[in-house]
Parts: structure tokens; C-alpha cells; sequence
DNA sequence: TATTCTATTTGTATAATGCAAATAGTTGAG
DNA sequence: CTCAACTATTTGCATTATACAAATAGAATA
């Protein structure tokens, strides 16, 4: 098995509750759990894990959210569960798997990323265009 | 002036309270109220009027929102505010402006989009390719 | 003077997130 | 055997962000 997993949860900090300035892209962790269930079915820390190869390292995943997540969709109809055969070690785990309609949640999820970033993109665009105006505006004096 | 604003509050609609599959960038009104600002002064109304011209006719755009995320702008130093000249009719208006910390706020908020840009195509690309190699496996039998 | 329009403000419920800690089984050291 | 360390899951709770509703308020006008 890999290296010790360093996704938050466990670790130390400061502060509690949810920090200001949490600028991301809401229940993003779902279509990446998804996805991965997509591929195959896993427990919840491989699935953890398989985060890093998704190119996720620098999303906040938090275990507990993680896990969350999980019993939500489960009990949504969109993944299901069965105990671990291969017992490697520590707590009893549950293996997750997705079901058609969480293969259909999952485009579902995809096109909506796709408005997303097409929003994101106009938005970009916007700031980008008007900074070429004021710097043309203020530029010469 | 143009016409009535379409914008959600003061609408009829059921239910109370976020509803589930929020599924878009956190707190994104923030930027775009601030690339309005950037480039004049405006008043609530009339940011929540610009929206469109931002690209933003899809994101759902409540009034109280855009207001509570005025007073938190200028609470934390990013906008300042004025009671308008012109009173054009209707309740007493704000016309809030840019700072230069308000600027740079939003220099960091294009950053971070452009983070979150990065990521969002990282999962889109990995979601392609692995139904490519999917169809593959699957498709011939 | 009542209604309508423009515009802002406030109340409140719920969902999402972040951090901490508890729980639980396995394995190896002593 | 017992304790510590590691793997993995679960629970508690605080805070923020958001959605919907309704109250407020001034100006114009019917």
C-alpha cells in the first residue's frame, strides 16, 4: 500500500467551523468520488487517495466530508455498499459501487461542471477585456 | 431606464432555506460585484442589473445576497459607500466604490478562479479519457 | 390617498464545510 | 499479554453561504 495519507482530518490546526473565503466549486468532491466509482468500486480512503490522481491535491478534502458524501449518495440510490472482502487491516471498511443512476448523476454532474466553466470563462473574459480598456484609458497621460 | 429586474427575491417560489445541489463556484457574485465596481461606482440595483452583461443571466442571483455581500465588502475595507446625487426615485440608494484594497481583492479572486479553472478542466479531461478507454474495453465484444 | 414602481433591508431555515476527536480493528514491539 | 502505532471510519459541533420570504421606504401617479 501507498504512503500515509495526508488529506486533512487527523491533523492539526486551529480554529473551528467552516473559514471565510471558501471560493470553490460547491460539492465538488462528488463527481470526483464518482468518477472514481466509475472506474471501479473502492473503499472510502482509497477513494481518498485516488484524489491526488485526479489532479485534486490542492482541494481541501476532508475525511469527514468525505465520508458524508458516501452515505449520502448511498442512501440516494446512487452508490451502494458491501463489506470489504480482502479485510488488510484496521476498521471494518465498506466498499462502495456505483449504480446507474449514480452513472447518470455522474453526467449529469459533468455537464453542470460544463456551465460552470463556461460561465467561469465569460467571466474571465469580462475582467480580462475590461482591463485591456482601462489600461488603453489610463495607459497614456 | 431599462426594464424591471428579473432577478430572484420578491418571487413567488416554495420552500425555504439553501436548497441541495448548489452545485457552483462559492460566493462568485463577489468578483463579478467587484469587476462592476472597478469600473464605476454603481448602486446595489444596478450591479444586480449588470449581471447580465457579465454572462451571468444563469447564475441565480438573489437580492439579499448581493446586498449582505455589499455590507461585508465595505465592513472589510474592499468598497466604500455614498448616498447617490441623483435620487431617482425609490428608497434612498448607496453608490459604493472600489478601493484599492478592493482592487487587489479582486486580482486575488481572479487568481483563484483561475486555480479553480485549472482544476475543473483537470477533472473534465480525466472524466473524458477515462470514458474513452471505457467505450474501448466495453465496445468491442 | 391608495397603488405601483424602484430599491433596500431583515428574518430565518437549511446545506455545505472545516476542524477536532472518538471509535475500531490489526499489527508488531517489548 | 499489553501497549503503541497504524489504517480507516464515524460523530460532534461551529460557522459560513445561500435560498426564499417579507418588511420597509421613498417617489410617482392614478
Amino acid at each position: 500500500m501507498r504512503g500515509r495519507c495526508r488529506h486533512r482530518g487527523n491533523t492539526a490546526s486551529t480554529g473551528r467551523g467552516a473559514r471565510p473565503q471558501p471560493r470553490r466549486i460547491r460539492r465538488f468532491l462528488e463527481p470526483a468520488l464518482l468518477l472514481q466509482l466509475h472506474d471501479q468500486p473502492r473503499h472510502g480512503y482509497a477513494l481518498i487517495e485516488g484524489l491526488d490522481d485526479l489532479g485534486m491535491e490542492s482541494y481541501p478534502a476532508d475525511v469527514s466530508a468525505i465520508y458524508r458524501l458516501l452515505y449520502g449518495l448511498e442512501e440516494s440510490g446512487m452508490i451502494t455498499s458491501s463489506r470489504d472482502a480482502e479485510e488488510t487491516g484496521g476498521a471494518p471498511r465498506r466498499v462502495y459501487a456505483l449504480t446507474p443512476e449514480g452513472e447518470a448523476y455522474l453526467t449529469d454532474w459533468v455537464a453542470e461542471l460544463g456551465e460552470t466553466d463556461r460561465l467561469l470563462h465569460r467571466f474571465l473574459e469580462a475582467y480580462q477585456s475590461h482591463m485591456r480598456e482601462h489600461e488603453e484609458e489610463t495607459g497614456r497621460e
